[in-house]
DNA sequence: GATGAAATGCAGCTGCG
DNA sequence: CGCAGCTGCATTTCATC
């Protein structure tokens, strides 16, 4: 990892479809030379994949919340993730400092289905009860 | 939009370098009609883009957070965008439901950088405080 | 309107220096 | 790491349904 590592990485993230030549026009290095580099973090895992943006409007996934939940007395992370890596519309899930336990990032239809995916996320009877902020407007969404 | 689309989308999101000819194969369409396909829904902005997943331990970004803002009065959520379009840290910002008006989701490389990121948030003179949840551990991540 | 087939140009990939 | 060559994809054009 240096800091051709990095402009190479900055350009894949503005563009995962930009050709391995593009990309050596911008750092100053040969198209093979740039793909040798990608492979290379592929295999470090610093590159985890390539994925593609899509605009939850169009496909109709307008809601979007965040659930803090708390648990009662003791919680383990591994059984947190168990209940809720089956539920899609979990989009991520971290445990943290605070009162809370846990935070969840969560994408529905609309709010029937944020209310059906919120029963399945209180499914674990170690939850106490969850806190719901839903979300008014996006104004920044990177990375 | 029709179901054809859906599954073309599934496959990008999975991997946004894969080429037209594999997506093809698996939805039973030839490459031109495929790429005519993905450059509608880029146009249609269906699509917003591609990127790269980016290991963020791998690059010396280890600390994350959530951030709760609380305003003072009336809150203008394009002032609030322009305070924090500029800060790097700040990965998401959103207006919310509840007590708080803002939730930020914010990643810096440790406490320290976290602490200073936080200074530039609470810039704006129409903030009144701020509430942090520290991220423990990352058990879910999706798209 | 959408598609598939063919042709061209360009990108990916590998071996060698 | 760059270069050269071969393979294979992307992209456009055209004809069809």
């Amino acid at each position: 990892m240096d800091v051709v590592d990095e402009r190479i990485l900055h350009h894949l993230v503005r563009n995962a479809r930009a050709t391995f030549a593009d990309i050596g026009a911008e750092v100053n290095l040969s198209a093979p030379a740039v793909k040798r580099r990608v492979d290379r973090m592929i295999a470090d895992e610093t590159i985890a994949g390539f994925t593609t943006i899509v605009d939850p409007e169009s496909l109709g996934w307008g809601t979007e919340a965040y659930v803090q939940v708390y648990c009662k007395g003791t919680v383990s992370p591994q059984a947190l993730f168990n209940t809720w890596e089956s539920i899609p519309e979990v989009v991520s899930a971290s445990t943290v400092t605070g009162q809370a336990d846990a935070i969840l990032r969560v994408r529905a239809r609309n709010v029937r289905d944020l209310e059906r995916a919120l029963e399945r996320i209180r499914g674990d009877d170690t939850i106490d009860h969850t806190e719901s902020i839903i979300v008014l407007s996006r104004l920044i969404e990177r990375g």
